[in-house]
DNA sequence: AGATTCGGCGT
DNA sequence: ACGCCGAATCT
């Protein structure tokens, strides 16, 4: 009863606690078992019964219950999974949930399936003709974005990006990484040029000056250095994209070759 | 009854 | 060797 430590558990939402017991009697002495509580209090004490639990709001395929991390590498389903059959059946002829329903696209672990409504009877669905063009937003909406982060499963934080010198930004908040997010944004959202706010007006008035349509920040200009710099970036990481891909195939084929001469 | 604990089967 | 879960034991 003294060795036991219940911790949190980074890997899911929050609330929920990890439990590490080590047996202490027995032939098994010495070993632990790893229990979860979920946030009401329930106990879990298997992969399998916490799968259960969730269903599909959580994908557990790279989810180790004994440390309770996420381990990107652990993704080795069956061999050469993912080429065939994108959405059929495992093994056991049973339809696979963890994939079978869409997953809102949420940031956070805590994943919801989406309601899939198969047939609205007398409905007749509408195809929205504001789909395309502009819709509503509030002013300055890029200021929620500010703070986010890339991370990968283990939520290690990625690199962080810095801007170049001569980008500045107009309105409420002048912190960096807004910017970044809101020329991110406009980048990934509309097909028009970014220029950045070209009046002068937005400057000094942004709420009631702003062009809408581009991003909160200044109009720039584009120099062949910049130019250059850029064509760098791109060429060393297709290097290094190369460099890794070869290093996965030498490790892919020293594998095979292993499993052959064990076969033999 | 519910919680705790270790055995032991299956992989 | 280990994950998972049954069931004996404990409270």
């Amino acid at each position: 009863m003294m060795e036991r430590k219940k911790t949190d558990c980074p890997a899911l939402p929050p609330g929920w606690k990890k439990e590490e017991v080590i047996r202490k009697s027995g032939l098994s002495a010495g070993k632990s078992d790893v229990y979860y509580y979920s946030p009401s209090g329930k106990k879990f004490r298997s992969k399998p019964q916490l799968s259960r639990y969730l269903g599909n709001t959580v994908d557990l395929a790279c989810f180790d219950f004994r440390t309770g991390k996420m381990m990107p590498g652990k993704l080795q389903k069956n061999k050469q999974r993912l080429r065939h059959e994108p959405f059929s059946l495992t093994k056991g002829g049973k339809l696979d949930l963890n994939t079978t329903l869409p997953i809102r696209q949420t940031a956070s672990i805590f994943k919801q399936p989406v309601t899939k409504v198969t047939s609205h009877p007398g409905n007749k669905v509408r195809t929205d003709p504001q789909k395309g063009t502009e819709q509503p937003r509030q002013l300055f909406w890029e200021r929620r974005l500010k703070g986010l982060r890339s991370s990968d499963v283990t939520e290690e934080v990625l690199r962080t990006m810095n801007l170049p010198k001569g980008l500045q930004s107009v309105g409420p908040d002048s912190s960096d990484d807004t910017l970044l997010s809101a020329i991110a944004s406009a980048l990934h959202m509309s097909s028009a040029p970014i220029t950045g706010q070209t009046s002068v007006a937005a400057e000094k008035n942004p709420a009631i000056w702003l062009n809408t349509s581009q991003p909160l920040c200044k109009a720039f200009t584009i120099t062949d250095e910049h130019i250059r710099e850029q064509e760098l970036k791109v060429y060393q990481a297709r290097r290094s994209l190369e460099e890794a891909l070869t290093a996965d195939g030498l490790a892919r084929a020293t594998e095979n070759s292993g499993e052959q001469l064990k076969s033999a």
